[in-house]
DNA sequence: CACAAATGGTTGCGCTCGCAACCTTATCGG
DNA sequence: CCGATAAGGTTGCGAGCGCAACCATTTGTG
């Protein structure tokens, strides 16, 4: 397991884990990118905000911003966005007026009946470069690091 | 190891590998930013220079900009920065007098050798909340998806 | 009941980034 | 040897983002 003594002088920033999952990260998103931004002209805010609604109606946009971990700002430019577009709705809220309950339009309950399934099989051929067991283990660590990290619900 | 089929009708954003993987970076980014942020004044360009001149004196801005994956134009800021914080030279070179080779000032070296100690044991302590079976496991499908998506170099 | 503090959400502003265009120097082809 | 093309690097510009400030409404407290 070589708990390799950090002795080194130099350091090859493509060994540096930080470093690969930035990298990664953006990858993979470019990768995911031809499903949500060439298809549907979503970027990636606006993708998020429409994954979260349709799989939960009615919630507001601190619940977005807290489920998908964008600051509100951004939150609320993507669903003012997807709002011109007419992808969502929103009304005000009877007991609490300063929120608003955000759901997704007819056309926009469309779009993510389609664009699902097209983002869920995306991402599964992505993890089909890897076994099963490679798999199986490259997520119990992620897991790990997102409970060190703090990064989970 | 259950080939689900992608049935479902909704998507929890919280079990989506993409967005768990830039929700990961950004908080691993975020770990490290201590080091090089609060404490040396670096921003991530910067940082990713100073790492790769720090391995490689003498070398281009091209070659950083492959080496880390950059955009030329936000290499060339983040040397432009560090050479008015006197922490790298640029020197014109002889045989191409369009490239000027980039390397570190003394001051530059400096702040290296006390840099770099602190970036590797930052990225060994956010590694050792992994068992090392997990660590195995978890570089061996980083590897895989790098190879797949063709982020190595 | 009134006023202070907190909360949901939006907006002005400054910063960073990528794209395209550009400048300078090298290289290639006739 | 000259003109076209390419390559290293910089810069103007627009888009997106986070911070702080703000508006509207609600909740807490004397």
């Amino acid at each position: 397991m070589t708990a390799r003594p950090t002795l080194e002088r130099t350091l090859e920033l493509a060994a540096f884990v930080p470093f690969r999952l930035n990298r990664l990260a953006a990858g993979t998103s470019q990768y995911l990118a031809i499903v949500y931004q060439e298809r549907f002209g979503l970027d990636i805010p606006q993708w998020r905000v429409m994954a979260t609604v349709g799989s939960k109606q009615d919630c507001t946009a601190q619940y977005i911003a807290a489920s998908t971990r964008m600051h509100k700002t951004r939150v609320s430019r993507a669903i003012a966005e997807l709002e011109v577009r007419q992808l969502i709705e929103r009304v005000s809220s009877a007991q609490d007026r300063r929120e608003r309950q955000v759901r997704l339009s007819k056309s926009g309950r469309r779009m993510y009946t389609e664009l699902l399934p097209l983002a869920l099989a995306r991402e599964s051929s992505l993890l089909e470069c890897l076994s099963p067991e490679q798999l199986a283990g490259f997520l119990t660590g992620l897991e790990t690091l997102e409970r060190f990290l703090q990064l989970e619900d």
